[in-house]
DNA sequence: GTCCACACGTGATAC
DNA sequence: TGTATCACGTGTGGA
């Protein structure tokens, strides 16, 4: 009774007139248990041997029973409806198929937060140069996701623009993060053209040094240079 | 045949021994349609008028039907599984109620999805400048909010350091997006203590002042500045 | 003893 | 044709 049954899901035959009830229960042939044989159902009689004697409270029950049994079942295809409305493309799904999808866009959007919460926060105070292949095309082309963290300072989009330049790779998306006098930059560049294995080995490498020489020109001159210029430093 | 029925699911009881076969098909009573009454059900005889002569294909079909069935639940119930382990706390929840809350995940994965693009991602080549009063907390301190979209430079963000460490405002986080040569900031400011709402609107005016100042200044001198000094450039 | 959720086999139906 | 999915009423076990 928690939930809302969000509407009649198109179900409009009448009570017990549908499938499924009247062949099942008057034909008395039962499937033996472990062989799967068809075999004739033992003489079922009542409590008291006489058969027919139901009275009308256990028909109520069965008519309550099944009523209640409809109604469960339009809940859960409510729920399944709507899945189906949000999910674009399983409109023509059955429903195992229709789970199977909601399953999908479930990982999908919970690996897409996790790539965004990756790449917009910035790990607890240690310096961090990242580089990693992201996606392969089927083309040959490839993406390469590379991420600076150090100590924030106002030149360092310029030095990283410049130590990149010189790559042949076309950048598609710069993302900078900053938090509490730490910076974090997410570069996703992108390499056209068909590359083996062992190009796509040395453009990693060689976006790995140029962003590794940024933290280390950062890194030693770092004691002498003005930090108080910034307005969101550390407190 | 395309997805796997995840094993047993608990299942372990013989074929058609389970409960809800028996008792179904030897019971002689059906309920009417339209008035949910209990009557007798109409002798079902076989399609030549002999009771009994059902062969064996039409055993075989049954088996095979009833079989397949419950393939096809397993199926279900397996799809189910997977979320109900994909999804923390719906452990005890039944069926519809995990349907539900798969929902409420979508929803609010949906949800986050859209916010974190709504902050991190370029809007279609309009320059924009907006501010708002993100969260008031119940201290009287409140978070300001500004973005700035306009064509990028290098020495955008510190100008709009410089722009805004007039105000007493304490940058809680800032957040730089680029893509084919457009940038987005978003500025997390926090100001703490108790202001009212006028001084809050004297803060939010004078932060989106500050902005439009910059993004005035960038669009009369877009003419005379070199453009190709970034290596992002839209193409 | 009542209520609820589940699995079951079955008829209808679509392809 | 067989082989899928689906809704149905029912038996049953757990709260």
């Amino acid at each position: 009774m928690s939930s809302i049954p969000l509407g009649d899901c198109g179900v409009s035959r009448g009570f017990c007139d549908g499938p499924g009830f009247g062949a099942g229960a008057s034909v008395t042939l039962v499937l033996d248990g472990e062989r799967g044989e068809l075999v004739r159902a033992p003489a079922r009689v009542g409590k008291k041997g006489k058969v027919g004697v139901l009275d009308a409270s256990v028909a109520m029950a069965l008519k309550t029973h099944s009523e209640a049994e409809r109604r469960r079942r339009q809940r859960i295809n409510g729920h399944l409806a709507t899945l189906r409305s949000m999910i674009p493309g399983t409109e023509k799904l059955d429903k195992a198929a229709l789970l199977a999808e909601v399953i999908n866009h479930l990982k999908g959007l919970k690996s897409n937060a996790m790539e965004i919460s990756k790449g917009c926060t910035i790990p607890s105070d240690v310096d961090e140069v990242r580089v990693e292949v992201e996606d392969v095309m089927n083309s040959g082309s490839f993406i390469i996701k590379a991420s600076l963290c150090c100590e924030d300072r106002p030149d360092i989009l310029a030095d990283i623009r410049q130590a990149l330049q010189t790559l042949q790779l076309k950048t598609i998306r710069v993302d900078i993060s900053t938090l509490g006098g730490r910076v974090k930059n997410v570069i996703v560049m992108k390499c056209e053209g068909n590359a083996n294995d062992i190009e796509k080995h040395l453009y990693t490498s060689s976006v790995h040094r140029a962003l590794e020489s940024i933290l280390d020109r950062f890194n030693s001159s770092v004691d002498f240079l003005p930090r108080t210029s910034f307005s969101n430093k550390r407190q």
